[in-house]
DNA sequence: GCAATGGTTGAACAATTATTCAATTATCAC
DNA sequence: GTGATAATTGAATAATTGTTCAACCATTGC
């Protein structure tokens, strides 16, 4: 996904901005780095439609793969990418294993991006 | 990213759950497409860090390209995602092309990730 | 008109990724 | 033990994507 980048540009011959840009300090790559794949694991419409199916409770991996007329292990691998970033947590219980949100504040991130897209 | 998925799986034999998740009902495939699609813009670190920079203030594409140490032409390529998704807006100025956040909610979203990554 | 600067665009390439398939593990019932 | 069900895993494949490079457009100053 990243490139190098080694071509810095030789433009901006205007010598205010520089007084302006230089003050912006960023945090380090690895805070972007992090924080865009958060993104990254929402950004998947099989992932997002796993979170809905888990607004209404917990679920097992069977009953999510029928829901969504994906085979399990499909939904299986996304499972681990979404447990992977703290979205989900599961509990076993017997064959199966069941599924529910890591914590409540998720659903406001998908509402926030809900707002987006439909303003 | 999406592929087809002919192949419904065909177990869950206790019928006890099938009560529960025909109750629920999804918004349609869209609905979870342009959600998808929003959060994968946000998902990049190249354009992360141009939202960052836009909370300080408008920028044109030469500052932005110079602050970041990347080609123009990478940056203008990321403000062309950015721009088709209502996150960023721009005026032109002479030869200059500034850009500036959509909107301030974007800042909410974003610290919301932060929030999540940091807990 | 010309040259120079700021920016955009399209094609190509490398890297990433979502699903499928097959093999595997774990648990239950017998 | 065997057989069946629920779920996970790894490799392979197809599709997507971010950056680079070169060519192009737009505006300014001469």
């Amino acid at each position: 996904m990243e490139h190098k980048h080694d071509t810095a540009p030789v433009c901006c011959e205007h010598e205010t901005h520089h007084e302006i840009i230089d003050r912006i300090s960023l945090p380090d790559d690895e805070h972007f780095f992090d924080l865009a794949e958060f993104f990254s694991v929402m950004g998947d419409s099989t992932r997002i439609k796993i979170l809905y199916l888990l607004f209404e409770g917990e679920m097992c991996v069977c009953d999510i793969s029928e829901k969504l007329g994906m085979s399990m292990s499909a939904i299986s691998h996304q499972l681990r990418v979404l447990k992977n970033s703290r979205l989900v947590k599961y509990r076993k219980q017997g064959k199966s294993v069941i599924y529910s949100l890591h914590d409540d504040h998720i659903k406001t991130i998908i509402n926030m991006g809900v707002e987006h897209i439909e303003e």
